[in-house]
DNA sequence: ACAATATATGAATATATGTGCATATAAAAA
DNA sequence: TTTTTATATGCACATATATTCATATATTGT
């Protein structure tokens, strides 16, 4: 096994133990562009308590900003703020009646994955 | 400016319109305590770029650290960092064989996961 | 019109965390 | 043993971001 080549101009990493094979395969794989960072960023709203706590409640029911700030026993700007941003993603949406407005999950997709998440953890 | 109101003892939510109905129900369904804490730890494992990219990656093929930072072009330390940490929540696993150590996913739960996000953001 | 209520938003701050550097450790080779 | 290679780790720093306060906006009621 002799896959111990010298690396390409701008190399990154100097170590030598590289399996040009097995790299060359992955690498023709790649998602396109910035298809990791979106994904990254998907996840990433899941990877906060706060936001994970609201997702959860709302796999409950569906509930007002002034609910949650109750349940969560945090400020309302602190949930609004990550409402805002879980909407951004289409992670939740949320309906208007009247001065209240009503937040859900955006699709059973969502409550799948927290499941699944949950699934994770419960195996520790 | 006019008077404001003052804030009624230790209340969260001052805002008067919570179901209370709805919240205690949902309260009364909360996870064990810590519970949607590991669950947001879990989940920021997989909220960020490098640590997702080193996932996609083993999720191909198992590889050596020093093939992750060629694929990557990340640096050494940057990437035993990151699969420390995936390795601490039992994401990843690895063996070792002589200096090479490879790293895999730990379980075909975690390549789900992956494709379960990656499902989401196609149906952007 | 005005006041009250429910939510959204901008700015500032504090905390969390990813990365780089230097270096330590572990295994193989000389 | 000593050297070389592959990976791990402690620390410092810089960036990212969650929360808070103050305030703006939107809707209903008077």
């Amino acid at each position: 096994m002799t896959e111990k080549k010298t690396i390409k101009s701008n190399d990154i990493c100097e170590i030598k133990c590289i399996h040009h094979d097995i790299v060359s395969v992955v690498q023709n794989k790649l998602p396109a562009p910035g298809t990791l960072d979106r994904l990254s960023d998907f996840f990433k709203l899941f990877g906060d308590s706060t936001r994970v706590s609201i997702l959860w409640a709302l796999s409950e029911s569906e509930m007002c900003v002034c609910d949650l700030c109750a349940l969560l026993r945090m400020k309302q700007p602190a949930v609004s703020h990550q409402l805002k941003n879980l909407k951004q993603s289409r992670i939740v949406k949320n309906r208007r009646d009247g001065k209240v407005i009503y937040y859900s999950l955006d699709d059973d997709h969502i409550r799948k994955l927290l499941e699944s998440g949950i699934d994770h953890i419960k195996g520790n």
